[in-house]
DNA sequence: ATTATAAACTAACATTTGTTAGTTATAGTA
DNA sequence: TACTATAACTAACAAATGTTAGTTTATAAT
């Protein structure tokens, strides 16, 4: 119990280490200080810095696919759908925003299984989002422009929430999820 | 005129693998090895590592600063200076991904005044933008949204083009630019 | 033919890095 | 008290890293 609770320590902190300087930067020794106390000690709770990162990413990652497919197996209507996917990215930003930008910037040092595992599940991911704007515009509640430049660029926006969300001025997540649908949904110019 | 070509390869090819990578992850024997020569040999064309990550990052940083600059200070309409962010950023990104995948990922490797000039390039060039928006609303051709998500939304995916540009479908820049320039002035939805 | 220059090489360096082995101190339990 | 588990420590290692020094080779200029 004690011990599990010393390990999600050196996980987010490491976590937001690896946000600042990226995963290859950050030594054992920098996680170690951070926590005052030396590098030896950490492999007291934690197998390799691999695992580190794989604890960090793999979580999130699998929060992702699973609730991204609920999105996509309902039957509420595309609009909903794609407000139901900003307010997940949104959720899981405010979060655990320092394990999501490592998600985002240090998935390729992860390895072998997991770093197949892991493009698995972004493959995946973003074929459902496809999905849900392809239906939509087959049932005519999206307009028919270009699909891959809605999908990219909704998602790339959601994915570097982490990178302002709580820098400038606080927004609430309600106030966020509210102006982010509308300017997807209906752009920034007035009619 | 040979020495410089021959610097201007090994720039390339170290931002093609920095791109892969990160910074941090590529050695200087990676870089090597990718040309064909030893990592010593290096040393007759650049003075470090570090030297590399300048000449990829200030170059491009400098032409947003410029050209943002030139488009914030013309006298055309909101929504054409905002088509114009947009083309900028489709012409950088088809004309050099790697060094952009670069700056995005890895300008905190920078030191001291270089990154201090990056930061504040980077912060002008946010600022500029903010003031394109703003003045948008003030001139009633932008809804009175929140104009931070807005820029912020615009901006993310705008810099994380590369990410994608040339991946799956093959789209000219102008289709590009046509289609998204439509999705952030009028949304996805049919009206 | 000689010289100069560019650009590669080999060998080595001092650090840094992830990690292991073995030890010590503390706190809870029989 | 004695025992056990936890979690820190010191010391060290082998490999990797950025970089330097000195040397060789090929090309072009005098």
């Amino acid at each position: 119990m004690k011990g599990i609770d010393r390990k999600s320590e050196i996980i987010n902190c490491a976590a937001q280490l690896f946000k600042n300087k990226g995963y290859s930067a950050v030594t054992m020794r920098d996680i170690a200080q951070a926590l005052d106390i030396k590098a030896a000690s950490l492999y007291n709770h934690i197998k390799s810095k691999q695992e580190i990162l794989v604890l960090i990413i793999i979580e999130i990652a699998e929060e992702f696919t699973k609730v991204m497919n609920e999105i996509l197996e309902s039957d509420a209507p595309t609009i909903n759908k794609v407000e139901r996917v900003i307010q997940l990215h949104i959720a899981i930003t405010i979060r655990n925003s320092d394990a999501l930008a490592c998600l985002n910037n240090d998935w390729m040092h992860l390895t072998n299984d997991q770093l197949a595992y892991f493009i698995r599940m972004r493959e995946d991911y973003e074929n459902n989002f496809r999905k849900i704007i392809k239906n939509g515009v087959e049932q005519g509640e999206i307009k028919a422009n270009n699909q891959e430049v809605m999908v990219f660029s909704i998602l790339s926006t959601l994915r570097t929430l982490y990178l302002w969300y709580g820098k400038t001025n606080k927004i609430s997540a309600e106030e966020l999820q509210k102006s982010m649908s509308e300017l997807y949904l209906n752009g920034i110019t007035n009619n």
